[in-house]
DNA sequence: TTACATGCAAACTGTTTGCAAATAT
DNA sequence: ATATTTGCAAACAGTTTGCATGTAA
């Protein structure tokens, strides 16, 4: 993702546009969908040699999520993943390898849901499909 | 639940039916279908006068999941749930209070789904419901 | 020039573990 | 008698926070 777009991307979001958080969001956005936690983002950039702390990578991370750009997937176990795609969809889970990838079809949908208890409703279904080596 | 059927139900699963296992058994599966964290599980066994560790109270949890008579259910956030109901089923989840409840229908079913990747199979599918106040 | 962001280390939370004492078989 | 379980405290992992320093506007 060209640096402009991004520091574009960070403003439009009412991020200031520093240079760790541009470098961070030049990784998360830059190549297609991904689903990452803080630690593997922390290696990316100190790959990439981004000098950033773990700590900022978390701050931003949050701070991205709050911000609509990212959003946190749960998974039992104790990392939290962040997905770059926003829009609704599901995820497979492969617990062997603890990876998260999506669901590549618009076409799955939940059939029979009953109403949502009084006084609350729906907003959003999570939907995780874990797979097993065969 | 009766202690003498709570005792039946841990040899079965192969584990020793010592005092604090069947008072957290009894606990968990004495009151119809519960989700609980290992602290409210301690908290409950403190009122119920019942000397029991958190250490053990984890251990214990961890035992029973991995004999099959709990399953574990992924919330994002940091505190993990254990659900006695084992069988296939769906939740809501309020996360106002960051309470989990069972989706009270059999008729719930998922359309659409694609095959798996290869070298892959489904082993369960985990959904859930978010709902918030209106 | 001023409000906001960063880095670091220290704090914090939920959970696990090592080991001696207690308990079930 | 012996193998298993417990409690405690200490360890641990992931994450957050306080504060001095640095940086964007």
């Amino acid at each position: 993702m060209m640096t402009n777009a991004v520091i574009e991307k960070l403003r439009v979001a009412g991020l200031r546009p520093t240079r760790q958080r541009v470098a961070l969001a030049a990784i998360l956005f830059g190549a297609g969908d991904r689903h990452i936690t803080a630690e593997q983002l922390h290696a990316e950039a100190v790959t990439a040699h981004v000098r950033v702390s773990l700590a900022t990578v978390y701050n931003t991370l949050n701070q991205f999520t709050r911000a609509g750009l990212l959003r946190e997937v749960a998974i039992e176990g104790d990392r939290t993943y962040f997905d770059t795609n926003t829009s609704n969809h599901f995820h497979y889970y492969l617990e062997a390898d603890d990876r998260l990838f999506d669901i590549e079809t618009s076409a799955l949908s939940v059939r029979g849901l009953p109403e949502p208890p009084t006084g609350t409703k729906i907003a959003r279904i999570d939907i995780i499909v874990r797979l097993t080596r065969q």
